[in-house]
DNA sequence: ATTAGCACTCGGCAAACAAGAGTGCTAAAC
DNA sequence: GTTTAGCACTCTTGTTTGCCGAGTGCTAAT
């Protein structure tokens, strides 16, 4: 990734004073403004020359003949790859983002839930959190709570220790006694299987040993199946939109509208998260078209994947316009979504005590 | 309510027509449209004195000199009021919200977040489902599943059937019957009381009960007072909000905005929607300034609360323009809030067979 | 290789203008 | 007295015109 061999020194120079000040001000930056209050040592018109190559290579564009250069997406591209120096916050921001964390987080979706809306106060862009898709749920252990005879929950219980509950309401009566063998049964035919692995001769299995209220398995393996997908389906999570309409970027309505549009396709930016290219332990940064999917225009996205153990579990950052303070989004996400991954591989949320081990892990 | 006593029979035609006509093309309607396209027997000289007569009264205004009559919103009010004629939906209509209607939904939550989805895709504006804030939630009864010495998870039932699941892990070796204990303390100290009814005292006696692992009473006690709290707390979704990004009322970015600061103060949709003068059973309609929360600048609400029995636990409706088409979406919003309210009062969500009997009750 | 100078280009802004739509008023017709 | 025709008036919208300024590219001098 690092090709900053075919720019000269002055040329970097001049590139990350240009994206530093577009990125500060949102407007073309000309030779002059680049001479005057960028300490480079040389006149504007030798500027001039230099930014018309860095045009010639792609790092630079025009909007017009006339208008100061503007960074193309090569020019961030190269900008976020080699120039950008790691933002270094504040301790007072480290603290906030820490303390935010702390607060009592049970559940993953919560989790994300949260989380997306830290990385939007943060940041002032927009936060997403994403729990991708997992082909492979299970369900650990099947317990049911019964109610009366037409009511009993479902309790499922999954592979990580959380739980789900169905209540299940029927026409027929089922003792407390026909009960437990149904939970038994399923906790035999069912346990370690995924959704698409149930067989049609494990369902009459349990059919058969419910003589009495036989008619109630298919609707509690439906349930079963229901759930499964519903847990592995993929969610995203978007917060903060009303932060990017700030940006004279998303000044004109029809921006506006591609970035509502995040809301009802979810899924794009879920497969585009999920997708291979994607790597873990590290802040990855998508600039405008980069991406295959092209919902983002004129935007940029930066996430970072969370892991529980080996396992991808679900992936933080933010989108914002191309001209986005890379230096201090990187940075963020960097620790929220190291924190949230230190949180999930500790020993789990216990109650109490302030232990803030997850700062020791890595760096 | 009815205050047409005022106007003549063809004001209210006129007035009538130009609504009409503004809903239809969002522009402001003048005299000689008037005369020739919509049935009015009279010359446009005679329309326009009447429109000076109407706009005197308060229910039409000028955009500026020489531009037609657009509704104020004491017009509009009148026309739902008075003038709207119900919209009668075609069967094709009607059959696609019973089966929209029929998916299996099992919990309110996912219910309200179906319902604000099928209200905006049924009237092309934005759709809302409220989940109001109820101050007394209790659990009427709570189950333990053992997992191992440090996990089990709580199961916490509540009046109406429903269950929610926390994973508890803890430091300190809890036996199986060591849960039993506290599930049985729960059960006996803890039912039907709601969060702020929890005494110490009652915490106290529970700890007693389990001289050998005392501390985990107190972050359980803390995890169902959340629970309850969650539970309690209202939620608002927001769906297709992109929809109204299409009419000319949202064309400039600031509209855009206020539209999307809905996402992050949904508390003051929540609070107008469960206030008082909300009336249950009947559609209600909020039109511009009218409610005392000020979000909607330019925009109606038009919703009706959904119950299960005679509690009110939730409330479908849309969002869009003034301009809007007061006679479809009332139509729609009253089919799917009846809708719902008679699956919720129906025997539950019974498996399999496909009854329909909540079409039966009510009109 | 760097820099100063200058002509050139193009977007943005404002003023000027024409067209069109719709009204309000007055006077005539029913 | 109510309705209608006619006309002058107002105000928005779109288009044209011209000008200003910012910034460039090029050439020639350093």
């Amino acid at each position: 990734m690092m090709f900053d061999s075919n720019l000269s020194e002055r040329k970097k120079q001049i590139l990350k004073a240009i994206i530093d000040a577009h990125i500060a001000f949102g407007e073309p930056v000309g030779s002059k403004y680049l001479a005057e209050k960028e300490n480079i040592s040389c006149s504007p018109a030798t500027i001039r020359n230099e930014m018309a190559e860095l045009e010639a290579l792609g790092y630079l564009e025009q909007p017009h003949t006339s208008a100061g250069r503007i960074p193309s997406e090569l020019g961030y591209r190269f900008y976020v790859d080699s120039l950008v120096r790691r933002y270094t916050m504040t301790t007072r921001e480290i603290e906030e983002i820490d303390r935010s964390l702390h607060k009592k987080l049970s559940q993953i979706d919560q989790i994300l839930a949260e989380a997306s809306k830290l990385a939007s106060s943060f940041t002032n862009y927009t936060g997403i959190a994403v729990k991708p898709k997992t082909e492979r749920v299970t369900v650990s252990r099947f317990e049911g709570i019964f109610i009366d005879e037409y009511n009993f929950i479902l309790v499922m219980i999954f592979p990580d220790g959380n739980a789900k509950t169905k209540t299940v309401r029927h026409q027929e009566v089922v003792s407390s006694a026909e009960l437990a063998v149904l939970i038994a049964s399923l906790n035999e035919k069912l346990t370690g299987k995924s959704a698409n692995e149930v067989s049609v001769s494990a369902i009459m299995d349990i059919e058969k040993r419910l003589p009495t209220c036989s008619s109630i398995v298919s609707p509690v393996i439906k349930t079963v199946y229901e759930t499964l997908s519903e847990i592995g389906g993929g969610d995203v999570r978007i917060e903060g939109v009303n932060n990017l309409l700030s940006y004279p970027e998303y000044a004109d309505v029809s921006s506006v509208k591609g970035l509502i549009d995040m809301f009802e396709h979810k899924d794009e930016i879920l497969s585009l998260v999920s997708s291979d290219e994607t790597i873990d332990d590290k802040v990855n940064v998508y600039i405008g078209k980069e991406n295959s999917v092209n919902i983002m225009n004129n935007s940029a996205l930066v996430f970072r994947t969370i892991k529980r153990g080996s396992d991808v579990v679900g992936a933080i950052g933010v989108i914002g316009p191309c001209r986005m303070n890379y230096s201090k989004v990187i940075s963020t996400i960097d620790r929220l979504a190291r924190g949230i991954d230190d949180m999930l591989n500790s020993s789990g949320q216990d109650f109490g005590d302030d232990d803030n081990d997850y700062t020791k892990r890595n760096r």
